[in-house]
RNA sequence: GCCGGGAUGGUAGAGCGGCUUAAUACGCCGGUCUUAAAAACCGGUGGUUCUCAUCCAGAAUCACAUGGGUUCGAAUCCCAUUCCCGGCGCCA
């Protein structure tokens, strides 16, 4: 141990006898395991301050249980399979200067080496080298024989396995899914393919089918459920209708809308175009209630807007009632309507606190809504469907669904209407129009025939459930965010046309989506070590069914695969002994996908004993309050965050700066700070490994050791919830504040033990300078060391009272200096005269019992003989006693209350140290029998409190 | 729009019914040390009003997004509003 501190120098020393030990390369024994796994990184860039913050926490975990005494497995390997590379590497290929830019000056590529990394291959190589280095690098305590890459065969093979088995279960099942979809590049369009409309989603109407002789007119809507309201339809004069065969029907509808069923799933055919002339005036048929009603004429219709027609509802939709009041004394007999429309009788469907019968009318009212073109008739429209979509309430005029909650009706309703043949879904984009950056209008397109993962599957959703009722969610307020989340999952597209990865064994056109690849893969850890001595094309369904299932013989395996049978055996022996994962720790952007995928996965194919045990999610890392992003900047790569400031105080500031779910925000003032307090454990550890180890324990390393409990305890709890910002406080700040003190107070003895425990204690936060100081101590790896165990028998109350006594009486000395404003050339300080503990003590007794006030107090007191001869001054005291015990922690009332201690002794054993920070000699008397008073001050010393004089 | 999370001092961030005029850290101010600087160490660090000044100043009052409410008592619980952040899927 070099007296300067030098991160670099110490990291890449520990890392190489790490190594070269192998002590992280576990093996089952007999000690209780703990696998832990982090999400493997995705290899389209260097990993950067998010992956170090997720990682370190589970690489903290790891080391923690590992001091604990579990045998802990944690692997690492890298993610490969999906779109992103092959699109990188097309980027690169074609030198788009853009994406140069990012991978030079925010990944830290050099020019020299981007122009080689040119192929997917080659960016995986590349990217899965960097990552490991970095790992490496910042002390990450993984079983690097483990690692490998999803576009490895052997994977591949893996990945075939679980997918014949999913789809051997019915899990895997065919279907057809809407997507963003641009006409012209005739290909499906990512974000970042957007040029506007980045933030429209699809949403689902339902089209339902009104009947004009045997034409169908179909009307979209969000609100299928108020079809039993319908008093006419509208439709726009103004608009371009057309005619068009869709399968065996034909539709009548808005040329915009002709446009977008052609890409529906539905056979779309262009008949002739359809005059707006010829609708309007006509009656059709509701198919729901029977009934006809007429289609008027109005000019809020938009025909890019769902079919272009659309049915009215004036009780409920503001719209509608408006665009029929509108109409009130129109001469409407160019379209051959001869009745009063508004004599048109509203119908109500929906019942609703706020409202009377008819909602619409009184939002219109209320808002003083002129007509349809006021733009108050959307807000109108929106308080109406708020209200009516929370606290509704379908009446009679629904018949069979009378009594049910609005907000639960679309999809049973929708899903009613579809089987009777009178209605169909349709898909919109929420915000209109969707530019594709190729400058075309983008449409929703059902992509036919697609494999879908059938995750909506209630059976399979509820084996979800019950592992996450047995699962440790941490923290544990994202349980309901889980249980959410599983709720509202549909079913999931798992397989796609381009991208690396593994082909769906069965339909070998398809490549199966990375997300679906990447959920059962912890199990692999633990095969992956041995494949240097098996050929992927031994890696046969026999082999994984007995590996992972338990099912069949080894020797049946063994003879179909060729491989050995001791290696069979033994590969099953150890997934016995590892699996399950005990704990999967990862950011929280993985909540709604891969953690969810994760539980789907496991339920589906492992029995329950091997289902996960634990989640654990963490926040985000921004810098300097900007949010990161890999491809726009800025970005702080791992490597860079290290080579600046070495491991250990990387480690200790990206877990020390948020908790939990919070996000993290990287500041530089603040690493440099955590630098100067890194450099000072440092130097603290130096100089008390040279110092001398002076006599027995004083009162105040009885003090040091006592609070050294309590911050290994908290420290314990914390790690134990995964708290790390919570562990590193009282690990190492609280903990450093401590010894200053205990430094500052002349503490000498404890001060080897003291730090004994200290770099134990922070062994998992920054292992590397840990492991210095325990090698210059004389000590073996620390990071296999036993994490200190909080000791009951070292907390000594009497040694905090003293230490208590001490502090406060040196804050008042000071106070009292600055405030007359003279050097003082004697002190004499006076402690508590015993009557006054006695009064404070029988306070606190009653106060436990609920019972304090000056009267039951006073009667107390006075009972005791003892007491008369202060009988003057004890009503004042015990006045301000009762006021000050209101603000008393339990702790000390509880300490004042049981332990023997002698104020005057406490202060003398400190009165070195005080009269040194205050520069003058001091003395000490009792208030019960001062020898020295010249004014009388010793009356106003109160326990706790010493009276101060000062010559 | 819907769902979830949030809003605390100059900053980050604890606290989540009475210890809170608000932990801890950073910043800022003052001091010790030093030839000097840095480092280190020590102390201070919301507004207003009144009282007082060698007893640790005292008291009142307003401050934890805004406005209401519950309670003897609210940063903490409830309601409403405003603003921020994330998710709303085929993207890892």
């Amino acid at each position: 141990m070099k007296e300067r501190y030098n991160p670099h120098e110490i990291e890449e020393k520990w890392q190489r006898k790490w190594q070269e030990t192998r002590i992280f390369q576990p093996e089952p024994d007999e000690r209780e395991k703990f696998f832990i796994t982090i999400p493997y990184p995705y290899l389209n860039g260097n990993l950067h301050a998010g992956h170090t913050r997720t990682f370190t926490i589970g690489d903290v975990i790891a080391r923690y249980k590992r001091m604990l005494g579990c045998n802990v497995l944690f692997p690492m390997g890298f993610h490969a399979t999906g779109t992103p590379i092959v699109g990188l590497a097309e980027q690169i290929q074609k030198k788009d200067p853009e994406t140069i830019r990012v991978y030079n000056q925010l990944h830290g590529i050099p020019l020299d080496i981007l122009k080689t990394i040119q192929t997917p291959e080659q960016i995986v190589e590349y990217f899965s080298k960097e990552a490991e280095a970095a790992m490496k690098s910042i002390g990450f305590s993984i079983d690097w024989r483990r690692r490998f890459t999803t576009t490895d065969p052997h994977y591949q093979k893996f990945i075939t396995w679980q997918f014949n088995l999913l789809h051997a279960k019915d899990k895997v099942v065919k279907g057809a899914h809407p997507v963003r979809w641009c006409p012209n590049d005739q290909n499906p369009v990512e974000d970042h393919d957007i040029l506007r409309g980045e933030d429209a989603t699809i949403i689902e109407y339902t089209l339902i089918k009104f009947k004009l002789n045997d034409d169908i007119l179909p009307c979209a809507t969000l609100r299928p459920e108020t079809v039993f309201g319908v008093t006419n339809l509208w439709v726009n004069p103004k608009n371009h209708h057309v005619r068009i065969k869709v399968n065996d029907e034909t539709w009548v509808v808005s040329k915009e809308a002709y446009e977008k069923l052609k890409f529906t799933d539905k056979k779309v055919e262009f008949l002739e175009d359809a005059d707006a002339g010829e609708l309007i005036g006509k009656k059709v048929k509701n198919p729901v209630t029977d009934s006809l009603v007429p289609i008027l004429p109005a000019s809020f219709v938009s025909p890019a807007n769902g079919s272009g027609i659309v049915m009215s509802v004036p009780a409920h939709a503001p719209y509608d009632y408006l665009a029929l009041r509108d109409l009130k004394g129109a001469d409407l007999t160019e379209y051959g309507i001869t009745e009063d429309v508004s004599t048109i009788q509203l119908i109500s469907l929906i019942k609703v606190p706020e409202y009377g019968k008819y909602p619409a009318v009184d939002a219109v009212n209320e808002l003083k809504v002129k007509d349809q073109n006021d733009p108050k008739a959307e807000e109108a429209t929106k308080f109406v469907y708020r209200r009516e979509f929370h606290g509704g309430v379908l009446t009679e005029t629904t018949g069979k669904y009378a009594g049910m909650a609005v907000s639960k009706i679309k999809d049973v309703l929708t899903h009613d209407l579809i089987s009777e043949g009178v209605a169909d879904v349709f898909y919109e984009f929420s915000e209109q129009p969707v530019i594709c950056r190729c400058g075309a209008t983008c449409v929703i397109k059902m992509v036919e025939n697609q494999w879908f993962l059938n995750y909506s599957d209630p059976a399979w959703k509820a084996l979800v459930y019950k592992c996450l009722e047995m699962m440790q969610i941490i923290p544990p307020e994202l349980r309901v965010d889980f249980e959410n989340k599983v709720d509202w999952l549909k079913d999931k597209a798992c397989a796609r046309r381009k991208g690396l990865g593994t082909r769906l064994p069965w339909d070998p056109e398809w490549m199966i989506e990375s997300l679906g690849d990447s959920t059962i893969y912890m199990s692999y850890y633990i095969l992956a070590k041995y494949l240097d001595k098996i050929k992927p094309e031994q890696l046969k369904e026999d082999f994984f069914d007995y590996y992972l299932l338990g099912k069949g013989a080894p020797e049946a395996a063994a003879s179909k695969t060729g491989m050995d049978i001791d290696l069979i055996k033994r590969t099953r022996k150890d997934f016995e002994y590892w699996y399950p994962v005990d704990l999967r720790s990862s950011g929280k952007d993985l909540i709604p996908n891969h953690l969810l995928f994760f539980l789907f996965h496991h339920v589906a194919i492992f029995p329950e004993k091997y289902w996960p045990r634990a989640i654990a999610i963490n926040g985000f890392v921004s810098l300097e309050g900007q949010k990161m992003s890999k491809s726009k900047g800025p970005l702080l790569t791992l490597k860079s965050a290290v080579k600046e400031y070495g491991a250990d105080i990387t480690r200790l500031y990206i877990l020390s700066t948020a908790e939990h779910v919070q996000d993290a925000d990287w500041r530089k003032a603040d690493v440099d700070a955590t630098r100067k307090q890194v450099e000072r454990f440092y130097k603290i550890a130096y100089d008390i490994i040279r110092s001398e180890n002076a006599g027995g324990l004083k009162l105040i390393d009885r003090w040091m050791l006592s609070k050294l409990q309590y911050r290994i305890q908290e420290a314990t709890e914390a790690l134990d919830k995964i708290q790390t910002r919570r562990a590193v406080q009282n690990a190492f700040y609280l903990l450093m504040n401590d010894i200053k003190w205990y430094e500052r107070r002349g503490g000498g003895a404890a001060r080897r033990q003291i730090l004994g425990t200290w770099v134990r204690l922070m062994a998992p936060f920054t292992p590397h300078i840990c492991e210095e100081i325990e090698e210059e101590m004389g000590g073996n790896f620390i990071s296999l060391a036993e994490f200190p165990k909080a000791d009951p028998a070292l907390i000594d109350r009497s040694a905090e009272l003293a230490e208590e006594i001490t502090s406060n009486t040196l804050r008042d000395m000071e106070e009292i200096i600055r405030l007359i404003k003279i050097k003082p050339k004697r002190i004499i300080l006076y402690t508590s005269a015993s009557w006054k503990k006695m009064v404070l003590r029988k306070a606190i007794k009653l106060k436990k019992e609920n019972n304090l006030d000056m009267k039951t107090l006073m009667n107390a007191l006075m009972s005791d003989p003892a007491m008369r001869g202060q009988a003057k001054e004890i009503p004042k005291f015990a006045q301000k006693v009762i006021t000050d015990i209101q603000g008393m922690e339990p702790e000390l009332m509880n300490s004042l209350l049981e332990v023997e201690f002698d104020e005057t002794s406490a202060l003398n054993e400190a009165r070195d140290f005080l009269s040194q920070a205050v520069g003058c000699s001091i003395e000490i008397y009792s208030a019960d029998a001062p020898e020295y008073d010249p004014q009388g001050k010793s009356r106003f010393a109160s326990p706790m409190r010493p009276a101060i004089y000062i010559e």
